[in-house]
DNA sequence: CGCCTCTATGTCGGTTCTGATATGCTTCGC
DNA sequence: GCGAAGCATATCAGAACCGACATAGAGGCG
């Protein structure tokens, strides 16, 4: 993924350096984000496939449209908790689990 | 307290899916607790592989070798969070994560 | 346009999780 | 025996997270 982009931001005149550098996260809090962010990301693409409104998913979760919104936006006030109920609640297995969080593909 | 009873029983001994129907989890809560305990457990062993202590881990993470006995007992105030972000704090990738939680080989 | 549905964002009171601390229990080496 | 090291367990004040609610924005349909 590096490259690509890397190289059309920089003739786009942009200093390029990591997120992390930016915001100062340690290596493992920069994994850790990645993590939540995959997570959201599923989250989301799974509800779509679904059909569902995050309305519907809240109640099907116990919670509140609102805190799904922020779920599928990575937002740092929800847990990695709430994410992983909420997956194994739409039905992904420990497997598809495992899939999102270390993809066989690129990411 | 819905689950000072649960660890009663688990430290009788009591095999999970027993209190499972006991105690009316449903799947997800089941899968959920399950995945907990994997990470409980492979953060003890990684640790007794690095020969740390626990308080040793504990300065690692910014934390309380209390808190690491909870989390390696699978203790259930200690979120995924903090087991997950100890696991990374001592080394563990993300392809090792998703090996933990959907092991390749028999469980 | 108005109305509806879906999603995003901010706030708030209550609950849960956290690090710290104290303390008890084993298991060592002396 | 004694003390030290390592782990388990209980408690507590403060931080983080929660669901609920209000509200705003974006898009579609008549």
């Amino acid at each position: 993924m590096r490259s690509a982009k890397r190289e059309r931001l920089e003739r786009a005149g942009w200093k390029v350096g990591t997120v992390r550098q930016f915001l100062g996260l340690s290596e493992e809090e920069e994994v850790f984000l990645e993590l939540k962010l995959a997570l959201a990301r599923s989250l989301r693409e799974r509800r779509a496939r679904r059909g569902m409104t995050q309305a519907q998913l809240a109640r099907l979760i116990a919670s509140s449209q609102s805190r799904v919104a922020k779920m599928e936006a990575g937002d740092r006030t929800v847990s990695l908790d709430l994410l992983v109920r909420s997956l194994l609640a739409i039905g992904t297995s420990k497997r598809e689990l495992a899939q999102i969080i270390a993809p066989r593909r690129a990411a």
